[in-house]
DNA sequence: TTGTAGGCGTTATCAA
DNA sequence: TTGATAACGCCTACAA
C-alpha cells in the first residue's frame, strides 16, 4: 500500500506538503505541486480512508437509512438512493446504506462510531422513532418526508398538497364535475403516512373550492381491490367522469376496467395519475400525471446534510413543487351521459 | 466522544483489556469482563470506526456497485441491495453504495483507499469493464451475474437456463404445442446481457426436446410494443396457445390484449411469467411464474465476499435454482381451436 | 513556501 | 489473566 510518506520521498518533499497539495489548504508553488502530483499518479497513491477519518475527524461518509417495508413505489426509492449517492460524490462523500431492520439503533451506531458524518432518513413517518435518536445524539441529518414536529430538523419532501390540488384543478378546468380519488390502502392512511393524507387533503380542499363532487376510495393496488373500488364508485356516483389515482398498482387495473365497461379514455372518462413519468408513459393511452421530482429530492437532501456538516446551517423545511404533465388520458368532460 | 481509554479508566483496567473484551480475542476473567461491559454501557461507548480501520487494517465495509441504467426490474435490484445490507450486518459489516457513474474508477477508489474490504458488483455484463480493475488490484469481490470469463472470480446468479427450461416443460406438460416467448427489447440482447440470452437458450433447447413450436418476439415493455409483438405472433402462428413473458412491462399489456381479443386465460391461452412473486400475485388471474430467489442472491454474494476477505477461499460460481409456482394463468391446452 | 512533530483511537505484540 | 507500548497513515498547528 502506498502511503503519504512514500509519495513525499518520491517527490522529494515532506509528507505535510503532500497532504496540503491534496487538501489544497495552503498555497503550494507550482513546481512542487507538479512534482507531487506526478509522484501521486506514478505510485498510484490513494489516501487511506481510515487514517483520514481518524486524523481529520470526518469520515466523508453519510448514511442513508432506507425502509424495509416498501409500500412506497420502489423504483422511486431507488432513484432517490442513486441521486443521493451521486450528489454526495460531488461533495467527496460516499453513502452508507442502512436498513431499518436495526431500528433506531442503526442510526445511533453509525453516528456514534463516527462511521458517518451525517444521516439521511428516507420515508419518514409522522411520528418516527429514529428522530429522538437524532435529537439526543445531535446528529447531522436531513429527512426525506415530513414528521409531525419538524423543529430543528432539516426536511425535504414533495408538496403533496399542491399535487392533490393540481389534480382537482386540472379536472375542474376540463369541466368535470364528479371525480373519484383512488388512493392507497387503508393501512397507509391508518399509519398516518403524511404523503397520503396531505395529497388527499390538498385534493379535497381544492375540489371544494372548485365545486367538484368527489368520492375517495382506498385501494390495495391489486386488480381485485381496484375492481371493488371501481364498482363502488359507479354504484355510488354513476355520473363520475374524472379519476385521480395515487396507487401505482391500481393504474393498470383501472384502465382495464374502464375499457371493459365500454368507457373510452379520454372521451368518456379522464384519468390523472399521481406517479412517476416512467410509469405514466408506459400505459396506453399515456397518462396525464402529476409527478414529484425524485432525483431532486435526493439532491436536496444531500445539500441539506452537507450544509449542516460543513457549517451547521440552521434547519429548514423544503417542499418541492410537483409538475403536471398533460398527456392523452384527460380531456374535456363529456357533454352528456 | 467516549474513547477506549476513558472506558478503561472507568473500569479500572488498561485500555488493551477493554479492546480484548470487545473483540473477544483473548480470555478475560468474568469479573473484569463485567466491569468493563458495565463501563461501556454507562459511558455509552462506541468504538471509533476510523481508528479501528486504521489499526485493524479492515474497514468492516463492503461496497455494493449498482448500475445507473436499469433495464433490470428495479424492485429486484432494491431487494438484492437490502438483502446484501442485512446479510453484511450479520458479519458486522456495513455496505457502501457505489453507482456506476464513476465507472470502474469507483471500484478502484474504494478498494485502494481501504474504504471497503471487498466489493459486490451487481448487474455484471458479459464483458464488464469493472472486472479488470478487480483483477489488477486483487480486490476481494463477488459478482452478481456471470461474465464471459469467470476464472478466479466468485460469482452468483440465477440459473436462467433452468428457468427457461422450466417454462417450456410446464407448458409442454399441459399439452401446449405452439408457444410464444415475449422477451426483452432488442438492445438487451444486443448488449449480450447474459441473463436474457441464457433464459432464451434454456427455453429453446428444452422446447426442442419437447417438440414445441416456438416463436421469439423481443419487446420494449410498453403497451404499444407489446401490442405489436402480440399482433405478429397471431399473424405468424395463430394456433399459439402458450405465452412465456420475460419482460415485466409486457405482462399487463399482454393480459389486456388477450382479454380484448376474446381469449380467456387460462381456458384459451396460458401465460407463464418470468418475474418476481410480488408481480405475479398482482395480476388477475394471478400468474404462474418462474421466480429467482432475489434475496438469496444478495445473501450468497455476501457470503462469497466475506469468505474471500476472511480466509481467501478460492472463487466459485454459484447458480441458484428458480422456482415455478403454478397459479391461475396456466391450464391444459384447449382441445381444438 | 515548506518542514517538523504531536496526536487522532484502536489493534496487537511483547512482557509480566 | 492483564498491562505497556509501538505501530497504523494522515492532519494540522507551530516553526522556520
Amino acid at each position: 500500500m502506498v502511503t503519504l510518506a512514500e509519495v513525499a520521498k518520491c517527490a522529494g518533499v515532506s509528507s505535510s506538503t503532500v497532504s496540503y497539495v491534496i487538501s489544497g489548504k495552503r498555497s503550494i508553488s507550482e513546481a512542487t505541486r507538479r512534482r507531487v502530483e506526478q509522484a501521486i499518479s506514478d505510485l498510484g497513491y490513494h489516501p487511506n480512508a481510515g487514517a483520514r477519518a481518524l486524523a481529520g475527524k470526518r469520515s466523508h461518509i453519510i448514511a442513508l437509512v432506507v425502509p424495509l417495508r416498501t409500500d412506497v413505489y420502489v423504483p422511486i426509492m431507488m432513484e432517490i438512493a442513486i441521486a443521493v449517492t451521486v450528489a454526495a460524490r460531488q461533495y467527496g462523500y460516499d453513502v452508507l446504506l442502512i436498513t431499518n431492520d436495526e431500528g433506531p439503533e442503526g442510526v445511533r451506531r453509525v453516528a456514534a462510531s463516527g462511521l458517518a458524518d451525517g444521516v439521511i432518513l428516507m420515508d419518514v413517518e409522522l411520528d418516527d422513532d429514529r428522530i429522538p435518536v437524532l435529537r439526543t445524539q445531535g446528529t447531522h441529518a436531513a429527512l426525506i418526508g415530513l414528521p409531525d414536529d419538524t423543529s430543528g430538523l432539516a426536511c425535504v419532501d414533495h408538496d403533496f398538497a399542491a399535487a392533490g390540488a393540481m389534480c382537482a384543478d386540472h379536472l375542474a378546468d376540463l369541466g368535470h364535475r364528479d371525480v373519484a380519488f383512488i388512493g392507497y390502502s387503508p393501512v397507509v392512511y391508518q399509519r398516518h403516512a403524511g404523503y397520503a393524507e396531505r395529497t388527499l387533503t390538498g385534493f379535497q380542499d381544492r375540489a371544494a373550492e372548485r365545486g367538484l363532487r368527489i368520492l375517495h376510495r382506498p385501494c390495495e393496488g391489486t386488480y381485485d381491490s381496484t375492481a371493488g373500488a371501481f364498482a363502488r364508485i359507479l354504484a355510488d356516483r354513476p355520473e363520475t367522469t374524472g379519476f385521480v389515482v395515487q396507487n401505482e398498482g391500481a393504474i393498470g387495473p383501472l384502465l382495464s376496467l374502464l375499457r371493459t365497461t365500454g368507457r373510452i379514455v379520454p372521451e368518456d372518462a379522464s384519468v390523472v395519475a399521481l406517479c412517476p413519468e416512467s410509469l405514466a408513459e408506459q400505459y396506453s393511452p399515456r397518462l396525464t400525471a402529476v409527478t414529484g421530482p425524485a432525483e431532486e429530492l435526493g439532491r436536496v437532501a444531500v445539500d441539506l446534510v452537507m450544509r449542516r456538516i460543513e457549517d451547521g446551517t440552521p434547519a429548514e423545511v423544503t417542499l418541492l413543487t410537483p409538475v403536471l404533465t398533460t398527456r392523452e388520458s384527460t380531456g374535456p368532460a363529456p357533454r352528456t351521459r
